[in-house]
This record gives C-alpha cells, structure tokens and sequence, in this order.
DNA sequence: GCACGGATTTCC
DNA sequence: GAAATCCGTGCG
C-alpha cells in the first residue's frame, strides 16, 4: 500500500495493483538508458527513493527505486485500489493525481520518511499476478516486449490497455 | 542554444 | 484519432 500525508496532514492512501519494471543501464525504455544524469540520476542511488517525474507536460509519474547504489532501477506504479480519501488511480498519472503526489516528493526516502512511505497491507497471492509487456515504449525495441509489467489479475482498478496475460512465475525473476 | 518527443489522459 | 503542454536529451 502506498501512502501519502500531504501538507495539511491529509492522509491518502491505495494498494498498489499494477507496476512496471525499469532495470539496468542497457534498458531501452527506463530513463536510464542515457547515463547517471538529469532526472535518472536518482534511479542509479540507493533503493527505496521517489522517483517522481513529469510526462507529456502535464503528468506527473512515481516510482520507487529499485535495485543496488550505482545500478540502476525503478518501479513505476500503475494503478492503485483506492483505500484511504482516494477516489481512482487507474493509471500512472492517476495515482499521482489522487495522492496528491507531485515532484515536491522527488528524492524522498520512502524509508525514513513519515509523509511518503510503503506499507504492506494486503499482499497479492502469486496466483493473482498477471505478467505482460509494459505499455507506452514501443519506441524501445526489443526492450518493449520485456515482460516486465505486473498487475493483480481481475483487479477494476489496473489501467485499461489490452494486455496479453500470462501468469505469474516467481522462478523467471533472475 | 534549439528542436524533438515522451513510462498519459481526456475528449471529439 | 488528436490535442494539451513542459522539460530532458541530443545535436550543433
């Protein structure tokens, strides 16, 4: 479950239902394919970072870092269920949207932080997850048929794109 | 410095 | 199917 307590000490808060994998330098759709610099910057530090970053000018989108310092990595939330003063988040942007999360929270460790954090509230079984090819990077090649995005199977509140399903094996994650 | 396009959403 | 709308990246 992610949380958010915003300024006013609102809190707001879903269970994540879908993501998508953005791992290693040689990765044709993750920010960073061009190096430790700019925004990506972040995605090569340590683990358990906000990542969130502007898209098409309007959108905001946020990940959590993933992976070793000096590797880099993220994973990017799709959809959450709505649980605590959210309303929808299927969709990238709709998650920021309803949590009120913006690029203020850039850089925040999700760990030590009080205002921005994971919880694991209600896990999803293995037998529920869904795997399949992640969406918006067909200019990335061979990397965009990397089945790297993972939703929770059935679930109304994952982002609506055709999908092709197949079950998930935790034996494929080298 | 400047042109180009995107890990999206919404509306015609 | 296309617009809305900034900023990082790449090239000069």
């Amino acid at each position: 479950m992610l949380v958010h307590i915003d300024h006013e000490g609102i809190r707001r808060a879903g269970c994540i239902v879908e993501t998508e994998a953005y791992v290693g330098p040689h990765d044709a759709a993750s920010h960073a394919r061009s190096g430790p610099r700019g925004r990506a910057t972040l995605m090569y530090g340590k683990a358990g970072v906000a990542y969130v970053y502007l898209i098409y000018g309007m959108h905001h989108c946020f990940n959590a870092t993933t992976e070793q310092d000096g590797y880099p990595g993220a994973v990017l939330v799709r959809a959450i269920e709505p649980v605590e003063n959210v309303e929808r988040g299927n969709g990238p942007a709709l998650v920021c949207q309803a949590l009120r999360i913006d690029r203020g929270c850039n850089g925040v460790d999700l760990v030590e932080s009080s205002r921005l954090f994971i919880e694991t509230a209600s896990p999803v079984a293995d037998a529920d997850v869904r795997v399949g090819p992640r969406v918006g990077v067909d200019y990335a090649g061979e990397w965009a048929t990397h089945p790297w995005r993972f939703w929770k199977a059935d679930s109304p509140h994952v982002s609506r794109r055709p999908g092709t399903a197949t079950t998930y094996d935790p034996a494929m994650l080298g």
